[in-house]
DNA sequence: TAGATTGTTAATCGATTAACAATC
DNA sequence: TAGATTGTTAATCGATTAACAATC
């Protein structure tokens, strides 16, 4: 009865990897939990605690090896192995993730652009030509397709999201402004932009108030 | 001796405007805590502490009145004041974030666009005009300046956020992949994608161990 | 007034931190 | 071996949920 891994501490496993990555390329050969909790301003305890969700990466008395630890959160990220992402629609966001080299060099792939405006077709981004909605059913029977970007307007979202789910899709990463419904095996992670600002604004009104009442209001 | 609000009520704020907002626009004048609960998947109470560390919106025996709280929430926010944006790295990301009027909806307007190629140097983007970094400090002397978008290689987030927050600027929404260090008075957001890609590829393996645990393994 | 539903206090649950025995 | 540091159990803290008196 091995219990899920908590969201938070999901949260963290990626932040873990980019420390590990730079102390790698400062040639550091070993860490403590105590070294990389001072370097990433959370607790040493926090540190073995998610680590050892995972299992134990680290020996008494020497700390963790950063290389084996670094390819070990890898391997617990699914970065060993490649990911065909498709995205769906080719706007600026959706041509602008198209265009950076910041994800394959993570191991994720994209492999196809598809978007329902028909005037696109053909276009290229980055060697990938865009397709049309048409064509996805398709696409989809005859690649491999891991994971679906949905770059598309908030309307549309759930809708595309529906076909992809029969499809097959397993894993949606969703910057629509909303909230999708999918069932219990397929996974969402959104990058919700506009909320993203108003939490922004939000501890910027906060900080001031702090600021002020620190300054005797 | 008020105490903070803490990151995970600040986290669920936004979402609890989207969905007022879409209340408000299916023309719903009131809904209570219990209502709001079944459409959002949270519980009823969840919703009376989170909006009760802002104030008491709502009415005995009759819920709240979903016009006044959106609007509430909307302060709460900031959304009610405007903010000018700027960006800093005019890439494909830049020019994404530049081009899309899902921020200008809500009171957020992207004022200018700096990059350090000199080459861009004129370019519009959605009529804003690309400008060197050379012209930042006297762009920031000479006009209102909210928040700074980075939207540029880690490598030099820090040192262009350095440069921000000598100039005075108080809030960062940072995309680019690496953690920031700011005085106390400054706020950052980030947009780490690749670490939410790979929160993606995480969840995706832990889902299909459960779903294989399910069936018998 | 009676019914409904809030605001808020109390109880529970989960996450973080502390402590320390195990062990390299 | 002695010192260092993990993995893990226990204690604390904070967040969520439940309960209910206040009140519209």
């Amino acid at each position: 009865m091995r219990k899920d891994i908590s969201q938070v501490v999901i949260k963290r496993m990626p932040r873990y990897y980019r420390y590990l990555r730079y102390l790698m390329d400062e040639g550091k050969e070993r860490v403590s939990s105590a070294e990389l909790s001072e370097l990433m301003s959370v607790t040493a305890s926090q540190i073995r605690q998610d680590l050892n969700n995972f299992g134990g990466f680290g020996q008494q008395g020497y700390g963790y090896n950063v290389k084996k630890l670094h390819e070990e959160i890898g391997k617990i990220l699914g970065l060993d192995k490649t990911h065909n992402l498709i995205i769906i629609g080719g706007g600026n966001l959706g041509k602008a993730l198209a265009s950076t080299d910041a994800f394959s060099k993570h191991n994720f792939y994209i492999t196809a652009v598809f978007d329902n405006n028909e005037k696109l077709k053909g276009t290229m981004i980055n060697d990938i030509p865009i397709r049309t909605m048409d064509e996805l059913d398709d696409y989809y029977a005859k690649n491999r397709v891991d994971m679906a970007v949905l770059t598309i307007p908030a309307e549309h979202a759930q809708e595309v999201a529906d076909r992809l789910v029969k499809l097959g899709i397993k894993a949606i990463w969703n910057f629509a402004q909303v909230d999708l419904e999918v069932p219990d095996d397929v996974v969402v992670q959104n990058v919700h932009l506009a909320d993203s600002v108003m939490r922004l604004s939000l501890n910027m009104i906060q900080r001031e108030k702090q600021v002020n009442i620190e300054n005797g209001k």
